[in-house]
RNA sequence: GGGCGCUUAGCUCAGUUGGUUAGAGCGCAGCCUUCACACGGCUGAGGUCACAGGUUCGAGUCCUGUAGCGCCCA
């Protein structure tokens, strides 16, 4: 029989990603069965990453990770489906495409069906049609999915590309605007004029879970503002001088007394001489600066909270492009005093960038004698755009929101209600909800994303009303209002009175991405019934209050339901140093130019040593041990196979020592099995290698004398039996890991691939094992001969004359169990068992050299 | 300011409900060409488990506090 067998002469890891690539796609391995009813599944949301980013080594882990599971619930019988998706959409590809070819979009411009890209992208970006710039974000983002795509096969990430999907795809834009179209019909999505944190830069609103606070340089300038109607000065510290012309109160805590008897007086503005009211409100903090604030539309958020709440009037001077707008100050709106020394300071600020204004009114208010000493320098932290370079401003632009806010404890009971590896990760989630501020703006002055599906109609004076949006019919989705006119209308009407007008905005990422179960899963038939809710969300830990949150708000709105049910949470991958890998530090490692030299199994063995949610550092000695434990397999299989030599089963394993050996291998099944249940992947591989290299050097050192004997005698059925059991035990244990060379050493002796065979289980052991300790007594002694010689410095082959093992009755029964094999193993003339009461202590005479 | 995690050998990390003398790999040192494996194997040295208290017959493990590092939220 062992002739029959397929083991190479010399066995090698080369060419085994190739080979096997091939035949699973040949065969359709990871082919999910779309009939499989819901409890045959186990459904992976995948994360679609972000191709206009890098590639990078938290790739390779994170979706390593998710993969062990795959194979592993694949190997349980579960029908894995297991999609991959591409994150094409939105302000990441759009900076990308205007960089890579020098082109920024003018969607005033027409579309140019001839235009072709520069060589090389020049020193100014060079405008293109709204349509010609999507045409190349289409463009590059194919490109770069491709890339990502490649290293996800070849690390062997078992996806069934069937059910490959981007964000930006028709199919996406559908169930997109889909689910915003339900959402607006239950009332969850509103649209509305209010004060946006916004990007002028990118030229966009963002959102709260884009918002990153960095600390930076600043001054408090302590500035005066005379008192209306009574003499003297009220003083108050601000880091944000510019906006003196948009003060409309000043602000102080209701209980601090210093300002108590001032409350309803008024002030007036310095170099502006517009009068403001002095008001009381529990957020102002008597520690801070003098105590008293000015309120501006708008400097922060807090100034938003102030104005809502104390109903104040709005002065809006920062536009859109962060430049200071015009104001007249002469008007109801900015009623100065003096209204033509104000207009003469303002008319040298129009037009100017913020920080260039904050120069000219600190200038101008030494100059009027109203700055108070010399700005003190600070550092405080500053709202950023996660993705912008200048701080953001708040500008008054209508978005849409979705209602976080009402629906907060539902919210929280839902990240209470999903399992979380690790543990802790829940924290994130609730402190994230627990300090949501805004409902969750979902629109997006952009143009690489997806549309949102509503028009306007425009009244007699052509006033869009945006209370009462057209919405297209769920069958004429995917639509773009921009260039599809408004059902009942038609595409003439556009922009005249009693005509329409498109909404211009496109969704947010995340608004699309929150949707992934259902993209994937396409929504509304009957395969979404077979996989939602999903069983596993992997992800990273940076993405918990944008991915994982939305997703689980349009779950609990669509569906009243979790998106999925177990949330497996990786960590950072640093680099060797431990330092987080940034382009910035330019520390940055690529995967491609490893997985060249290591192989996949290697980087995979790597990977599955981080735990869910703990970051790893980058190990090239890591990988260098995978392949050398890959190496190892190929060897270990190769001779376990070629000494089978007849049909044993089970059934024939009678030593007692391969009794132990199976006792101790059933044992290690049953903890691995509960491990990877709890997706302690991590855990399993430990133990397995650990395991599977003792069981190379002590057991089949043990064996070997012994199955190389007659096929037909028990002793030697027993272990080519055991050998045969353990083998491909083993060999299936470790291929949710190394996949590639579990395949090659399973096909040596198996038809069909390792990945649809049946995990191990305890079953398959037909109670043929019996925990009797010899296995491990014989190893404590097989490690004393072997010390000895080492000691000596002579060969392993070595012979011993004498063995004389001293130990007490019940560990020289254990060595009695498997004598004859510990002579073999030890190439022992005469072993000597001497009871004695105490430790056990192993005496080796060394024969003389032959 | 609130919260979470980490701190064990030179390095990277295990250590499951508290239980003999704290483990692995890498690196280091020594040895072995051995008929599965030199893209190897064997053997060895190496730790006051961050610090200070406490609970306990017994603490790396539980409790309290301190320090350092990292992160989340405000």
């Amino acid at each position: 029989m062992g002739e029959s067998y397929a083991v190479p002469e010399k066995p090698t890891t080369d060419g085994l990603e190739d080979r096997w690539l091939t035949t699973w796609d040949e065969e359709s391995t990871y082919a999910f069965d779309r009939a499989a009813t819901r409890d045959r599944v186990f459904s992976i949301d995948t994360p679609p990453p972000t191709v206009s980013g890098s590639l990078h080594m938290g790739h390779v882990s994170s979706y390593t990770h998710a993969d062990l599971i795959a194979r592993y619930q694949r190997m349980r019988g579960r029908e894995v489906f297991y999609p991959m998706g591409w994150d094409d959409n939105g302000l990441p590809t759009e900076r990308r495409v205007e960089n890579y070819f020098g082109v920024r979009c003018d969607p005033s411009l027409p579309y140019d069906p001839t235009y072709k890209v520069p060589e090389s992208p020049g020193d100014t970006k060079t405008p293109i049609s709204r349509k010609n710039f999507v045409e190349l974000c289409h463009r590059l983002t194919a490109a770069d999915e491709e890339v990502f795509k490649d290293l996800w096969r070849h690390l062997g990430i078992s996806i069934d590309w069937s059910l490959e999907y981007s964000t930006i795809s028709r199919h996406a834009q559908a169930i997109s605007q889909r689910g915003f179209l339900e959402m607006l019909d239950r009332g969850e999505v509103y649209s509305s004029l209010a004060p946006t944190l916004w990007d002028v830069d990118f030229r966009t609103a963002v959102s709260q879970a884009e918002l990153e606070d960095r600390e930076r340089p600043g001054h408090f300038h302590r500035v005066r503002f005379q008192r209306d109607g009574a003499e003297g000065w009220i003083e108050i510290d601000t880091t944000r001088p510019e906006l003196i012309p948009s003060c409309v109160a000043l602000v102080a805590h209701p209980d601090d007394p210093r300002y108590q008897p001032l409350f309803g007086s008024s002030v007036v503005t310095p170099l502006f001489g517009v009068a403001v009211p002095v008001l009381a409100h529990e957020l102002a903090d008597p520690d801070k600066g003098t105590g008293i604030a000015m309120i501006c539309t708008f400097g922060d958020t807090t100034d938003v909270v102030w104005w809502r709440e104390l109903r104040l009037p709005t002065r809006t001077l920062i536009g859109r492009d962060g430049r200071f707008l015009p104001a007249d100050f002469s008007s109801d709106e900015f009623p100065s005093r003096s209204p033509h020394e104000a207009q003469a300071m303002y008319d040298t600020l129009q037009g100017r960038t913020v920080s260039q204004v904050r120069t000219a009114v600190v200038d101008a208010l030494k100059t009027s004698g109203d700055l108070v000493g010399e700005p003190r320098p600070l550092t405080h932290p500053v709202k950023f755009y996660e993705k912008g370079e200048r701080p953001l401003e708040i500008v008054t632009s209508r978005q849409w929101f979705v209602k976080t806010l009402a629906h907060q404890d539902d919210l929280l009971r839902r990240g209470e209600e999903l399992t979380w590896h690790p543990d802790f990760m829940r924290h994130r989630y609730r402190s994230w909800v627990e300090g949501l501020n805004t409902d969750w703006n979902i629109s997006r002055q952009r143009y690489f994303g997806v549309p949102l599906p509503v028009w306007y109609p425009l009244d007699d004076e052509g006033e869009p009303d945006f209370e009462h949006p057209l919405t297209p019919t769920r069958d004429q989705l995917p639509v773009d209002p921009s260039s599809d006119a408004a059902p009942g209308y038609d595409e003439s009407q556009r922009g005249r009175p009693g005509g329409f007008i498109g909404d211009p905005d496109v969704m947010d990422t995340w608004a699309t991405s929150s949707l992934s179960p259902q993209i994937a899963g396409y929504w509304g038939t009957e395969l979404f019934e077979h996989v939602f809710p999903m069983d596993l969300r992997p992800q990273a830990h940076e993405i918990i209050r944008t991915w994982l949150f939305s997703t689980v708000v349009r779950s609990h709105f669509e569906h009243d339901s979790l998106p999925f049910r177990h949330a497996l949470i990786s960590g950072w991958v640093l680099d060797p140093e431990r330092k987080k890998m940034s382009k910035s530090r330019g520390n940055v490692v690529t995967p491609m130019p490893l997985l060249e030299s290591h192989g996949a199994d290697a980087l995979r063995y790597w990977a599955a040593s981080g735990r869910p949610g703990t970051d790893m550092a980058l190990d090239e000695g890591q990988m260098k041990v995978g392949r050398r434990l890959a190496i190892k397999i190929l060897n270990a299989s190769k001779f376990v196979i070629s000494r089978l030599s007849g049909d044993v089963t089970p059934a024939d394993v009678s030593e007692p020592l391969d009794r132990d050996l199976l006792a101790a291998l059933a044992g290690l099944v049953s903890e691995t099995t509960g491990s990877f249940d709890g997706f302690d992947y991590a855990r399993v591989l430990e133990r397995t290698e650990s395991f599977f290299w003792s069981y190379c050097d002590n057991y089949l050192e043990l064996v070997k004398e012994r199955a190389y004997g007659d096929p037909h005698s028990a002793p030697t059925r027993s272990a080519q039996a055991t050998l045969a059991l353990s083998l491909s035990v083993l060999q299936r244990l470790f291929a949710p890991f190394m996949p590639f060379v579990s395949e090659e050493v399973w096909r040596w002796w198996h038809e069909g691939s390792v990945h649809r065979a049946a995990w191990p289980s305890i079953a398959e052991f037909e109670g043929h094992h019996e925990a009797n300790g010899s296995y491990e007594a014989l190893n404590v002694v097989l490690e004393a001969v072997r010390r000895e010689k080492s000691t000596a410095k002579v060969s392993q082959r070595r012979g011993v004359s004498e063995l004389v093992v001293s130990a007490p009755r019940e560990f020289l029964d254990r060595i009695a169990l498997g004598s004859a094999d510990l002579a073999n193993a030890g190439v022992v003339a005469n072993l000597t068992l001497v009871e004695s009461p105490t430790e056990v202590v192993v005496g080796v005479t060394l024969a003389p050299e032959a």
